[in-house]
DNA sequence: TCTTTAGTTCAATCGCGATTAAACTAAATA
DNA sequence: TATTTAGTTTAATCGCGATTGAACTAAAGA
C-alpha cells in the first residue's frame, strides 16, 4: 500500500470513527481523536500532533481529551511538559455492558408499566412479559459466554 | 392501587420512556407517546387524547406521530374523520437487531484499521483482533438463541 | 529574571433539532 | 351550500451542545 493511499484511507476512517461516535451519543471531535489513536501507526501521540492532524482548537482538544481520559478511554503520559495519549484498551465487553444497562432499563419501563396495568392480561401486558423475557434469557445466555470467553 | 396513584405513576413512567428514548436518538416526544400509548390502560387512543393528556401541540403530535408510523413503532386506525394509534408490536428481537447492527459497525471500523496498519502485530491491532473475536463469538451465540426462543 | 512553550479556561458564536402557533386543507355534518 | 372538525404544513422561535479564539496560567529554558 502507498503512503498516500493510508494516510486517505486512514482519514476518510477518522472521519468514520467520528460519525459512529456522535451516533452513540459523543462529541464528533471525540469520535475522530479515537479513530486517529486507532488508526494511525504510531500509537501515542502529542497534544499537538492531536491537533495538527484533525485541524481543531486547542480549546477543542483540551476539553475533549480531559473528558476522555475521566472515561478511561484514552490514557494520558505525561513527559516533560508535554502530554502524550493513547486509547486505553478496556474491557473487551464494554461494547456488551453498555447494551446490558440498555436492557435493565428497557426491562425496568416495561416491568413498571405492567405494574400499572389494571388488566395484566391486556395485550400490551402480555407482549411486554414476552419482551421481559426474551432479556432474561438473553442475559443468562451472556453470563455464560462471557465465562466461556474470559477462561480461554 | 388507587386511582391517582395509578395516574401520576403513568405519568412519571411516560417521563422514563421519553428520557429512555431520548437517550437512543429519539425526540422527546416521540418516547412520551410510545411511554402513553404503552402504560394506558386503554391501549388504543386518538389524536386528540394524545394532545390532550401529554399537553402537546397538534403540530409536534402531528409530526412525531407520522415518523412513529413510518417506522412502524405505532399502528394507526382510521375510524371515521379520526385517527386512532396503538403501539405496534414489533418483533422481539428489535433490541438486539439494533445491536448487532452495532456490532457490526464496530467490526467493520475496526477491521478496516487493522487493514491500514503498517505493523499487524501492533498492540492496538492485537487488541482490536480480540474484540472482532469477540463479537463474532457474540453473534454465533446470538443466532442459536433466536433460534431457542422462536421454536418455543 | 525574562521568555517561550504547553495546555487550560471561558465567553461568544454557530448550527441544528425540537417545538409551537397559526394558517391552511379536506372531509364530514348540518 | 355553509360550517365545523381533524389533522397537516410551515415559518418562526427556543434551547442547547459543539466548537472556537483569545486571554490566561504554570512550568521549563535561556
Amino acid at each position: 500500500m502507498l503512503d498516500n493511499e493510508r494516510l486517505s484511507g486512514q482519514n476518510r476512517l477518522i472521519d468514520d470513527f467520528g460519525a459512529y461516535f456522535e451516533s452513540i451519543g459523543f462529541q464528533p471531535i471525540a469520535g475522530r481523536i479515537i479513530g486517529l489513536l486507532s488508526v494511525s501507526d504510531r500509537e501515542e501521540l502529542s497534544f499537538d500532533e492531536i491537533i495538527n492532524r484533525l485541524k481543531i482548537s486547542k480549546g477543542s482538544a483540551s476539553v475533549v481529551l480531559r473528558r476522555l481520559v475521566a472515561e478511561c478511554r484514552v490514557a494520558v503520559v505525561e513527559s516533560g511538559r508535554r502530554h502524550y495519549y493513547r486509547l486505553n484498551q478496556q474491557n473487551l465487553f464494554e461494547l456488551l455492558d453498555e447494551f446490558e444497562r440498555m436492557c435493565d432499563s428497557v426491562r425496568y419501563l416495561l416491568n413498571t408499566t405492567i405494574d400499572l396495568k389494571t388488566d395484566k392480561e391486556s395485550s400490551n401486558a402480555k407482549y411486554f412479559n414476552q419482551i421481559i423475557n426474551t432479556i432474561d434469557r438473553y442475559k443468562t445466555n451472556m453470563a455464560t459466554m462471557r465465562q466461556a470467553v474470559q477462561t480461554i
